[in-house]
DNA sequence: TTGTAGTTTCAATAATAAATGAAAGATTAT
DNA sequence: ATAATCTTTCATTTATTATTGAAACTACAA
């Protein structure tokens, strides 16, 4: 295969999996790019390379920025703005993992622990909805924190740790 | 809070957070809808609680069944059909991570797999790319393999003996 | 075999989400 | 100041995805 065929598919392929996982594909896609790109690129290089305006370069950019896993990067003497992306990926997966609990995870934790405080279990109903929303706040509560273990250890000796122990 | 309130808040947000992770919000909401439902319900009940259209239902229910996350059930001597909810929650988990690592982390490791194999590293472009995506194809990997580990210990005491040792 | 009670399919429509591009904003150089 | 270069915003358009509903299909009962 050639580098440029190899590229675009590497690109397509991220940005598909982007939108399965509720990213627009084109953060997705400008991410990959970024990422196989060894020096930084310009708003110009990215719109040309993947064929989109301005505006959408433009927000989208700035939603990577708001992540955390892309950075703004400026050339002495160059009055235009540069983009590079979060080179180490262990340090990316933490930071997505980061930015999705709090964005996603937390708030449904809120949801889950406000019905579950439900004081009226008369009828089968509530009393079955109580148990429910209980099991699963506790569920998605561990989930979480377990999430949060994993990634916050930046060496990541950890998870070659739990690797190895079950073998 | 009354029963009812509770009960559709946690359906609205059950729903709200499927559409985040590329699930249709449909499908969530009627599986919200099952968990916490004590009896199997059917078709009819579903479409009049969630106010959907048949064909909608039908669809959603179908989806379900795929993903192995709700089951037919038939009553003696009707005709029609009921579903239920997976009531484990940790087997819910796995089944979910399962299907998504088959339908969304496989398909890319397999391109991840393809691409990192381009012969030609002449470019800095080139070798740079070469490297950068069989990184990731290692981290996703690893990832991948790990949820596999941790969800399929049914029992997951594995998960238990995680958090502990991460105290 | 016809009717009844149910389910599925799918073309048409509606709702939602993403992308465009032109105008307005910044920032620096002259 | 004014121009030049670059970035951001946002109303409009376009593309994508979800939903409807009516017809086709299935299975059973009389």
């Amino acid at each position: 295969m050639e580098f440029s065929q190899a590229k675009n598919k590497f690109i397509q392929t991220w940005g598909a999996l982007g939108s399965q996982w509720g990213i627009n594909k084109t953060m997705a896609q400008i991410h990959a790019l970024l990422m196989v790109s060894p020096e930084a690129l310009s708003m110009e290089d990215i719109m040309s390379e993947l064929h989109i305006s301005r505006g959408n370069a433009s927000m989208n950019l700035r939603s990577l920025i708001d992540w955390g896993i892309i950075f703004k990067e400026y050339k002495a003497g160059e009055r235009r703005e540069y983009f590079v992306a979060e080179g180490n990926i262990d340090e990316l997966a933490r930071k997505i993992a980061k930015e999705r609990s709090k964005r996603e995870i937390k708030p449904t934790l809120r949801v889950l622990e406000e019905v579950t405080n439900l004081e009226n279990t008369d009828t089968k109903e509530a009393a079955h909805f109580k148990a429910k929303t209980a099991e699963l706040y506790e569920f998605v509560s561990r989930a979480d924190s377990m999430l949060e273990k994993i990634t916050d250890y930046k060496e990541n000796w950890i998870t070659k740790t739990i690797l190895k122990l079950m073998k």
